[in-house]
RNA sequence: GGUCUGGUAGUUCAGUUGGUUAGAAUACAUGCCUGUCACGCAUGGGGUCGCGAGUUCGAGUCUCGUCCAGACCGCCA
């Protein structure tokens, strides 16, 4: 028998029982006459002692033990003569009778301890050393803490976990997809899902009613710290049920997740129209953890002879609390932290409501003092605010005051990450205009249905059609994403003709679709949460990569198995593949 | 595709204006040490300064190229 109890478990109550443990040298401290070892597991660290009543075969063999043997010793579990209190089995010890090692170690290129002093890249490459660690294991634990709760509540909704293929085709729209040649269908390529979405409408038309999975997905574009190529979804579906039917089952989960992960009790999510997130915080996925709301100055500076306001499509402000007091230097540093190429804007103009009552400004060449009161009173600013503006073209100028917003609150300490702000972004459009292809896209994908009084204008004005899709939006994360479907064969035929695919287009891609829809489609919506970005949520981390076993670094390369490689010629030769060296332009 | 930052001991980093034998901490090894728990003390080994070319009497340091890593923009229905 390898062991008795765990690594973590022995406590005071313990004291003269005979046991036996198994585990990882953590650290041998050697005193001369006696000698610690500590030995850890997943469960905790146990403190195994060896002295002067050690026989000389077991002093010889502590000897030997190194960083991360793997040992398994028996003992006796005694009362420490000096306690520790910094870990749970610090009251007790175990005098070792017998000791075995069961695989000895390398010295590892990084400490195993808390504190690693590994970089990132190396404990990449080593990743089942990193996760021996404490705060990697624990973030694991969390994922698998949030998966079982997310199964036990969808279960107590009579949602079905269903699986769905991975090798299934390619479609045109969205993002790129990862290809896989089929061998014996030569010259034929499977795609890797972007999202089971067709097959969850599918299971739907099925008549399963709830379906949803914990699934993988796979997108093959740039990655950024929270992106990578293959990431996990809840993917969720529902028949029979109106947007605000997905949207109560869904923040019903997301406040049973919180309660039962974080022990956070969550207020009812307020919902905020696409519309007035792009007005009152430039963004779709706005933090709403603080105010400092966008107000649009363009009526009330006009007219001036400043020129940069003038000829601006759109001018506007935030108010940031109590930053009167800022000095040059820094409303220097707010100018060039705008001005980056990222962020784009032209310029930064500032006004400082001092605690007095008179303002002092970067135009105050233009504006007098009751212009500028105007402004004050326009933003709700108070003695001992400071005005930020900027102004420009109105998409652009918009993001760039998003930014500027969120670089506020950071500053500001207005982003606590133990608070959580979640909420619904309602009334998506449902096309947006690409300037390349010179057509409309699905802003969210082709199957969301538009809400039924914008339907008309498909024949005057698609880019103001609102979609029946939301979004879960929680700290200026977007959490989740999802819609009510089209559920109609017609009204699906028009929307693929709207975003410029033929009839034979669309049969060819989605015909199994539309013949499914046949057959007795029912009304159905759903949901797909990013579930790694919802872990490190939980986790209070922004990258996701803490939440995941073995991640892909910035280029998609997996560091430790040296992941994608070259493939034999053989195997190229059955896949009918041959590698033709693509020309660089330059 | 683009912008920026970095690459020096097993690891994390320092390295001045281009100038002697490239340092520190930690890890590792050896010795001493009976209550440590980041044990302590002493000694020791350990370097393709990412790679290639160039400038120079002389390059870790400057220039160009290249590879790798990271952050961001584009991209991500």
């Amino acid at each position: 028998m390898y062991r008795t109890h765990n690594c973590g478990e022995l406590r005071i109550s313990n004291i003269d029982n005979e046991v036996t443990l198994s585990g990882w040298v953590q650290r041998v401290r050697k005193l001369g006459g006696m000698t610690f070892v500590d030995l850890r597991d997943r469960y905790g660290i146990s403190q195994l002692v060896f002295d002067e009543n050690s026989s000389e075969e077991l002093k010889n063999k502590v000897d030997e033990l190194g960083r991360e043997y793997v040992i398994k010793v028996s003992g006796k579990v005694i009362e420490r003569a000096s306690k520790n209190k910094k870990i749970p089995t610090g009251e007790v010890e175990i005098v070792v009778d017998t000791l075995d090692i069961l695989s000895k170690s390398d010295t590892p290129p990084f400490t195993i301890e808390d504190n690693t002093d590994g970089g990132d890249e190396i404990r990449m490459k080593y990743r089942y050393l990193d996760i021996r660690r404490n705060p990697v294991r624990s973030g694991l634990e969390l994922r698998h803490r949030v998966a079982q709760e997310v199964r036990r509540y969808l279960d107590s909704q009579n949602f079905l976990e269903i699986e769905t293929p991975y090798l299934i085709k390619s479609t045109p729209e969205g993002a790129r997809d990862f290809i896989v040649p089929s061998r014996m269908n030569p010259n034929q390529f499977y795609a890797l899902p972007q999202s089971p979405q067709t097959f969850k409408q599918l299971l739907m038309i099925a008549g399963c009613d709830r379906y949803f999975q914990i699934v993988k997905c796979f997108r093959d574009e740039d990655l950024r710290a929270d992106r990578q190529p293959e990431f996990t979804q809840i993917d969720c579906e529902m028949s029979f049920v109106e947007q605000d039917d997905v949207l109560n089952t869904f923040e019903g989960m997301t406040r049973h997740l919180f309660k039962t992960v974080k022990d956070v009790e969550l207020a009812d999510f307020p919902k905020m129209t696409y519309a007035d997130a792009m007005k009152y915080y430039g963004s779709d996925k706005p933090d709403i953890r603080f105010g400092m709301r966008f107000v649009e100055l363009k009526e009330i500076v006009g007219g001036k002879d400043f020129v940069v306001f003038d000829s601006a499509e759109y001018v506007g402000a935030i108010c940031a609390e109590g930053c009167a007091e800022y000095t040059r230097k820094k409303l220097d540093a707010l100018t060039k932290f705008v001005q980056k190429p990222q962020i784009g804007a032209k310029g930064l103009v500032y006004v400082k409501y001092n605690a007095d009552g008179t303002f002092k400004s970067s135009v105050d060449k233009f504006y007098a003092q009751e212009d500028l009161a105007k402004w004050a009173e326009a933003t709700n600013a108070k003695p001992g605010d400071l005005i930020l503006v900027l102004a420009g073209d109105k998409a652009k100028t918009q993001s760039a005051l998003c930014e500027l917003r969120l670089h506020m609150g950071n500053e500001l300490g207005l982003r606590d990450p133990e608070v959580f702000a979640p909420m619904w972004v309602v009334d998506f459009p449902l096309l947006e205009w690409d300037e390349d292809s010179n057509r409309y896209h699905a802003m969210h994908h082709p199957f969301t249905s538009p809400r039924e009084e914008d339907i008309e204008l498909f024949n005057t004005n698609p880019g103001e059609i609102r979609a029946k899709a939301y979004d879960l939006v929680i700290n200026g994360v977007e959490i989740g994403g999802g819609s009510i479907r089209i559920h109609n064969t017609e009204l699906q035929k028009q929307m693929f003709k709207h975003l410029g695919f033929s009839d034979e287009e669309a049969e060819e891609q989605f015909g199994f679709l539309m013949d499914a829809f046949k057959y007795g489609a029912p009304p159905h919506g759903g949901v797909a949460f990013g579930f790694d970005r919802l872990v490190s949520m939980f986790g209070g981390s922004e990258s996701i990569r803490d939440f995941i076993a073995f991640p892909k670094n910035n280029s998609g390369r997996d560091v430790m198995i040296e992941a994608p490689s070259m493939v034999a010629d053989d195997q190229l030769k059955e896949l009918n593949l041959n590698i033709i060296k693509v020309e660089q332009e330059d």
